[in-house]
DNA sequence: TGCGTTACTTGCATTTCGAAAGCTATAATA
DNA sequence: TATTATAGCTTTCGAAATGCAAGTAACGCA
């Protein structure tokens, strides 16, 4: 895993944000943490199919940036489980913005959320 | 320019709003059109510096997702603008709502967009 | 005739994505 | 005891996206 953003490309909050943020998976992470999903293989049973190499760099990703924390929930065998962090969970209204803009934008949207 | 996203990955609002906006310059070139600007030299102008092509790409890309119009504002030299339609527009919320959390987590941020 | 402006397009090297297979440690089962 | 299962990843490699630089087209102006 290589960082893909170490610089900023500029001050605007947005573009911070975007930094950490633009891609199509991290906030469906983040969507499925809010959601109570803890473990590896809950993200990878969700039906967008996340690529299971993706999904580790997404999670080590967020890791990096502060928006969940790992840790061991057994010892032998090593298991984690990632929970989102404060600043993870300020992401809360960004994604409540996203389902209001989807669910008035696209009809073929069966899922409702409430988050 | 091929589409990225032709199909849908699931029926999730969230799912839906990524596969149009999950990258890291289409919510950019909708915050400049939110700030009013119109023209290819003044998304060019910003200050996070985007590669022509991908700009190029990201507004075909919009006007084909209906979030932006593109029309000659004048013609010989036809010369083209570009405007949010209300489903553009309908995106503020969640631009606001991604201010509001770089600003709270991100000391770097110099610039406050007012949207 | 030559230069500047606007709105792009093209070429090409680098980077990232993503599907499938593999790995490690341990538990459960035959 | 050998095999299979489970969880949490890592590796490989071809395809797609990104991004820098340069080029193009149509026109106005000097």
């Amino acid at each position: 895993m290589k960082n893909k953003m170490a610089f900023k490309r500029s001050g605007c909050p947005i573009t911070n944000s975007l930094d950490i943020l633009g891609d199509k998976w991290t906030l469906l992470v983040i969507r499925d943490l809010v959601f109570g999903k803890k473990r590896y293989q809950e993200f990878m049973a969700s039906s967008e199919r996340i690529a299971s190499n993706i999904l580790a760099d997404r999670l080590k990703q967020l890791e990096a940036s502060r928006l969940v924390t790992r840790r061991a929930y057994q010892q032998k065998p090593a298991r984690y489980e990632y929970v989102l962090t404060e600043k993870g969970e300020g992401l809360k209204p960004v994604l409540r913005a996203l389902v209001v803009w989807g669910k008035a934008y696209f009809s073929i949207t069966k899922i409702t959320p409430t988050i």
